[in-house]
DNA sequence: CAAATGAAATAGCCTTGGCTATATTTTCCA
DNA sequence: TGGAAAATATAGCCAAGGCTATTTCATTTG
């Protein structure tokens, strides 16, 4: 099947309409990989740890939970830890790996490690696809 | 005089809280950036422009021309059209620029054009000073 | 096994950035 | 030049993402 020709043109609402989206996504897709990390590390994630990581207070974190459930991202019963559905699962892959992609492009390109690390939280969420695949395609070919 | 040594641990909280800072700043910085352009372009910037151009309601933009006022980056008297105060000027100036590099390097590492335009508009505000001269470098070195 | 401690939830507040509907002001033209 | 049309402002709503203070529940321990 052959791609549609997509030629629309782009106008400037076009683009802030999509860096609104890709920022409402964000802090979901925050939170959903820092869960699978607390998960993988500890065992569980505990809205005590999310917030602690996250650097918000512990009320904060519970209500983004709440947005990740509302969301079917994630699953908790009260006072008990955090779980992530399959999707929410499949998500925090994709997020842990695109996060990874991002600060290797920047590190490739000149940029210092920490630095790198600290950019990559904020410009992750704005890459989309086709940018993640040429970034790949880069550091294959260097 | 030797640089501080800032060899602080970065925690994940800190990332977080740099990226939340940086977005808060990003809507402004949109803005202010266009107001100059339409000011280039036109002679003037109207509020129907400018929410024409953001892709937003007319009060919408009302409202976050009443942020840049309050926040120094512009003027405007009632029924007239909006102003940039130098430091807004300054600033429209710094977002144009980082603009047009964030692309370019975008461009560079093998994006298509357009979605380089696409990420970059949401990108751009999550990229430090640091990266920033690290993708000049790396753009004047090819 | 009853407190005490600790963790999570809830209540209630704030700001930002969206929106629609409506009022007001300016502009333009018959 | 007076009214219609266009532009802008204002009012009032919503959701998200912060916060502090307080309540409720679970766990540990004397
Ligand atoms: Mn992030
Ligand atoms: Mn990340
Ligand atoms: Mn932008
Ligand atoms: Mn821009």
């Amino acid at each position: 099947m052959a791609e549609q020709q997509a030629d629309e043109i782009q106008t400037p609402a076009d683009r802030f309409a999509r860096a609104r989206e890709a920022q409402s996504m964000a802090i979901l897709e925050d939170y959903v990989e820092m869960v699978g990390d607390l998960i993988e590390e500890l065992g569980e994630a505990r809205v005590a740890d999310i917030a602690a990581r996250m650097g918000v207070a512990q009320p904060t974190a519970t209500k983004a939970i709440a947005r990740l459930k509302r969301e079917g991202l994630a699953t908790s019963r009260p006072y008990r830890g955090v779980f992530l559905t399959e999707e929410g699962a499949a998500l925090a892959d994709k997020v842990r790996a695109r996060h990874r992609t991002v600060v290797e492009l920047l590190v490739a390109v000149g940029v210092p490690e920490e630095v790198a690390e600290l950019d990559a939280e904020g410009i992750e969420h704005h890459v989309s696809e086709q940018s993640l695949q040429a970034f790949e395609r880069f550091l294959k070919a260097r």
